[in-house]
DNA sequence: TAAAAAAGTTAGACTAGTCTAACAAATTGT
DNA sequence: ACAATTTGTTAGACTAGTCTAACTTTTTTA
C-alpha cells in the first residue's frame, strides 16, 4: 500500500510526462515545482521510488514511471476524475471547485467504493472538465479532440475537454457561457497576436487569446 | 486545521466518554487500546492536544474534552456518519462495510462536500445503524424511541426508524403500508412464538413476528 | 494497610517527509 | 570552447507520530 505522498508523486511524473507540448519526461525541479516542495525533497523521494521499482532513474538522468507505476498513478487519476464527476453531476459543484476536493478524495483506498461509484455514475468516460476517466484496467478513453487553436477558419465545432483547470481560467468560461458541448464558429484570426474570434452558440462574436485556444480542445 | 491523527484521538475520546455503561471519562490504556497504539503515544499526544485547548487532563488525571474540543469531534462523527449513510444507500455497500470506509472519508476537509452530502442525502437523523448524525451545530437528534416490540398492549404509536435496512425487509413494510410516520395500535400479543397483533393506520389488524418488531423503532 | 497489580509517565530512538545550505554536473549561449 | 546559468545531488537538521524500556503513581486486594 502506498502512501498519500508517494501516489502524488507517481500522479506528478505522470501528468508531467503526458504533456505533449514539449518533451516528455519529467526533471527534477519541475516536479518540485509540481508538487510545491524544494528539489532535495523530490530528490528524497525519487530514492524511495526507485527503491519500490515505481520509477526508473539514474544520477542526474530524467524520471520515468515503470509499468508498475504508471498503474498505479493511472489508478489514482481515475479516482480523482470519477470523484470529480461525482462532485459535479450529484452534489452540484461548480466547474472550478471539483479539483480541491477531488485531491483529497483521490486517496482514499477502497477497490469496492470506486467500483461502486463508477456504477453509480453510470459508467462515465469523461471527466465534467472532458479529461478521459482511466478504465479498471488502466485503458484511456480516446478523446478524438484537436486544440481550438488548430481549427480552420469558418469550421463549427464543440468543445470537448479543457487543459487548465485553475479556477480563474473556468470562472472566465463560464461567463463567456462556454462548457463541455457547446458550439464554437470559428469566424476570424488575427495575425499580430494569434488571438481567435469566436461565435459562441448562438450569442454574439467573442475575441479569445492565443493561450486560450491553447487551452481548449473541440471536436 | 487538525491532522488526521488530531481527529481521530478526539473522536476517540468521544466515544470512550460517551459509553455511558460504566464511568464516562477515558484513560490513557482504554485510548491506546481504542486506537491500537501503546500507552505512551497517547501520553505523547495529549500534551499536544492539551496544548491546544482541545483536551483537558492533568497530571494522572482522566482526560475530557474541552469545549472546542468536543465539537471538532462531533463534527468528524456527523461526517462519518453521513459518509455511512452515503454508502449504504446509494452505493449499496452492506451494514457491515460501511465502516472501514468510512473512517478514510470523515477526515476529507470540506465544509461544502459535508453540506452538499447532507442535502444529497436528504438531511437524514440517522445513520444505517441506527446512530444519530450530529447536525452542524453540534446538535445530536433524539432517539425517544422504543422497539416496537416493548409497546404496551392498547397504545398506539409512531413508527420513527426501521433499524433493519436490507431491501427484503423495506419491501415487506411497504407491502403492509407501514412506513416512517405511520401509525400503529398493539392490540394483541401471542405468548408462545412472542408476535404482536397491530393494527395499522385504518387499515385490518396484521401479526407481525418477534424479530420484525426487535427492528421496528416508534416513539 | 501494605504488597501486588494496574495505570500512567518519561526518556530516548526510529521513520516519513520536509527543509536549508553547500556542492556537482549538465546545458546554454556567446 | 568554456564561462555562466540551470539543474540535480548530498549532508544534516527538524516535525509529527510512533515505538520500547524503565520508571512512578494510583488502585486493588489479601
Amino acid at each position: 500500500m502506498l502512501s498519500y505522498t508517494e501516489e502524488n508523486y507517481l500522479k506528478a511524473i505522470l501528468h508531467i510526462s503526458s504533456r505533449i507540448e514539449d518533451k516528455k519526461e519529467a526533471g527534477t525541479n519541475e516536479l518540485a515545482q509540481h508538487l510545491a516542495v524544494k528539489p532535495a525533497t523530490v530528490n528524497n523521494m525519487l530514492k524511495k521510488l526507485k527503491e519500490k521499482k515505481l520509477i526508473h532513474n539514474e544520477r542526474y538522468g530524467k524520471i520515468r514511471l515503470s509499468v508498475k507505476g504508471k498503474s498505479v498513478a493511472l489508478q489514482v487519476v481515475r479516482k480523482h476524475r470519477l470523484w470529480e464527476t461525482f462532485l459535479y453531476e450529484k452534489l452540484s459543484f461548480s466547474w472550478d471547485e471539483v479539483h480541491a476536493v477531488a485531491e483529497q478524495l483521490e486517496h482514499i483506498q477502497s477497490e469496492k467504493l470506486i467500483e461502486r461509484l463508477d456504477q453509480f455514475l453510470g459508467f462515465p468516460l469523461f471527466d465534467p472538465h472532458g479529461d478521459p476517466i482511466p478504465r479498471k484496467n488502466g485503458q484511456i478513453p480516446e478523446v478524438s479532440a484537436v486544440l481550438l487553436k488548430e481549427v480552420a477558419l469558418g469550421k463549427t465545432v464543440r468543445v470537448v475537454e479543457v487543459r487548465e483547470t485553475q479556477p480563474g481560467f473556468l470562472q472566465y468560461l463560464e461567463q463567456l457561457n462556454i462548457r463541455i458541448g457547446t458550439r464554437l464558429k470559428v469566424v476570424g484570426r488575427v495575425e499580430f497576436d494569434e488571438s481567435i474570434q469566436l461565435k459562441v452558440g448562438r450569442m454574439g462574436v467573442i475575441s479569445v487569446s492565443k493561450r486560450f485556444a491553447e487551452n481548449v480542445l473541440v471536436g
